[in-house]
DNA sequence: GCAAATTATGCAACCGGTTGCAAAAAAGGA
DNA sequence: TCCTTTTTTGCAACCGGTTGCATAATTTGC
């Protein structure tokens, strides 16, 4: 069925060494055998077996693409990107779905028996030690959207989310809200930690300002629906930092369904910018992550890992801006308060 | 560094192939010899190297994954469900995202290189065409989403379109709605002409009603808020049925923005029943696809491609059904029109 | 208890490539 | 032109497993 390097080398009437030559980039063979090879190649339709090459050259150019977020339409864009920007430099995605059990041995031993050449991790759930356990079976991995740390034991790209939890304090103070509050997502996610920590930070300089803090089950529309309906049965407050764009357009429905009018009545800032965010009936004013350079600067350390083995753990981060739509008052309203 | 079949076989003090039996299920291997195996192998940390047995046994586990939908969230749900559908049957997916360029012969290489056991092709928008190159190459391919046929090339497994157009169509109809109109996707989708057929089938029972139709240019949330503005503006049809979900969605948009109010002054029913139709702030009626079980369907088929090579194209079809939600005036109130 | 039948084991070749090494061919120098 | 240097080429071993076959060890039957 599949034609093979020894067919190519009989019907060129060469070596099968000679074939292996003129498929490695940089190897030395003469114009006249690259061209004979080349021939019979085309002939019989050849095309090199990677993985059998894998076995000697060590390298599959498969990368393990893990991830537990399949619920978040966010990570449809998360995964768009990063399969290109793999297959653009040559690897293959090898995708790992986390979503059901969550036994790291598990996955480890999955890439392992399919030697990657590394795995990135794409999850802003996973807690840290997910990643390091692939780095400990010697896999390079970079933790895209994991949480860097002053001791990294593992490589990491991903926002400054104490900072973007500054910066949605900010944002509300800046529109003159006297009753804000955090609804963040999972606790356990050091996302959600980070934000809220930074969110607490920037409000204590600001203790005039009523502040409350809530978390909504997980990274979603059911969960941030949910927790706004049991904020706004006992009292909310003027505007939330929203845990994430999925999470803020829940607590979105919500407040409507409570008939509150938004920014009128109430007001939300989301983080992400996903698509969704744009679109003329959410108009979510968020908080926007470059998920583009996110994705890219991954692939790239990725990249780097593969030939610099070990390489000292580092940390990529990324700022982030707040983009103005119509869920928070504007503001030059801020003294109508 | 990593370990391999004949470190285990030597600290077991055993033949290779000892080791290889005790890890190949219905080998012929004794107890005593399966437990000293093991224990070497537990000791060492040893798990085999699927890509070098591959070599021999021609088989990867290694499944590809190929779309061009991942801009459309209801693929999210579908990647979700395929990736566990085949990690629960231990094959491994390999993705390929096709969005860039879509130049079958390579696609077709890139799984060859890899070796793949099989392809499974999840896309409503690529040509069937496309599928069959795979097969043509010798691959076992099957599409989800692709288009069933009289002389199928490919094993398909899909929803019945047509019949999802006329119920469509009934459901208009029974609403009372006396001027309807078709916003299809993009016209060279097949499952956009085969849901065209069917409401224009329908329709075509009913003269009386008067009848109209437009394609949005892809399945996304901006080509259904273009379309439904640019109908807006030249005077729009009582009700729709919009291409999928997300056209549904975004011409939702257009209406609201519009001043029109859902379902009093015009009406629109999708097709998906993806997650987001069930939000709130959305609420969509729409026609529910069963994705569970064509991606299960989809698989099952695809693991018996994989022992029984050559079976004859198989169109699995699985029939859909309308969910009531809110963007569609009830039945009851038919006459007030 | 012994021969025959059955089951376990190891040897060695193979899967589809790559690569170090030595021999052959081509190029360069005088 | 002949010798030295450089480039090409093929041989053979190897990557990490599997498997047909022959031999060794067990089991079975009587």
């Amino acid at each position: 069925m599949a034609v093979t390097l020894k067919d190519v080398a009989e019907r060129a009437g060469v070596s099968r060494s000679a074939v292996s030559r003129t498929f490695t980039a940089g190897a030395s063979v003469s114009d006249k055998m690259r061209r004979k090879v080349e021939k019979a190649a085309r002939d019989l339709g050849y095309s090199p077996n990677a993985l059998a090459s894998s076995l000697t050259t060590g390298r599959t150019k498969l990368i393990g693409l893990v991830s537990d977020n399949f619920h978040n339409p966010f990570f449809l864009e998360i995964f768009d990107l990063f399969t290109r920007a793999l297959q653009d430099r040559g690897l293959r995605p090898l995708l790992l779905n986390l979503s059901g059990e969550t036994n790291p041995k598990n996955a480890v031993r999955m890439m392992q028996q399919y030697s990657v050449d590394g795995v990135v991790v794409a999850s802003s759930t996973l807690p840290p030690s997910f990643a390091q356990i692939f780095g400990q079976a010697g896999i390079p991995v970079v933790h895209a959207f994991g949480r860097r740390s002053s001791e990294p034991q593992v490589h990491v790209v991903d926002i400054d989310n104490i900072e973007c939890g500054r910066m949605a304090a900010r944002t509300l103070m800046a529109r003159g809200y006297t009753h804000v509050a955090f609804l963040g997502g999972p606790e356990s996610a050091t996302s959600t930690q980070d934000r809220y920590t930074g969110f607490v930070s920037e409000m204590a300089k600001h203790p005039q300002i009523t502040t409350s803090y809530s978390f909504a089950s997980d990274y979603s529309f059911d969960a941030g629906h949910r927790e706004m309906r049991r904020l706004l049965a006992a009292g909310p407050a003027q505007a939330y930092f929203g845990g994430d764009d999925v999470i803020s357009i829940g607590a979105l429905a919500a407040m409507q369904e409570h008939g509150l009018r938004v920014p009128e009545d109430i007001g939300i800032i989301g983080l992400n910018d996903m698509a969704m965010a744009r679109w003329q009936n959410i108009n979510l004013t968020t908080i926007h992550q470059p998920i583009r350079d996110i994705v890219s600067s991954s692939v790239d350390l990725m990249t780097s890992l593969l030939t610099d083995e070990d390489r000292h753990p580092e940390s990529r981060i990324f700022s982030c801006h707040v983009v103005e739509r119509g869920t928070l008052r504007p503001k030059h309203t801020a003294q109508a308060f």
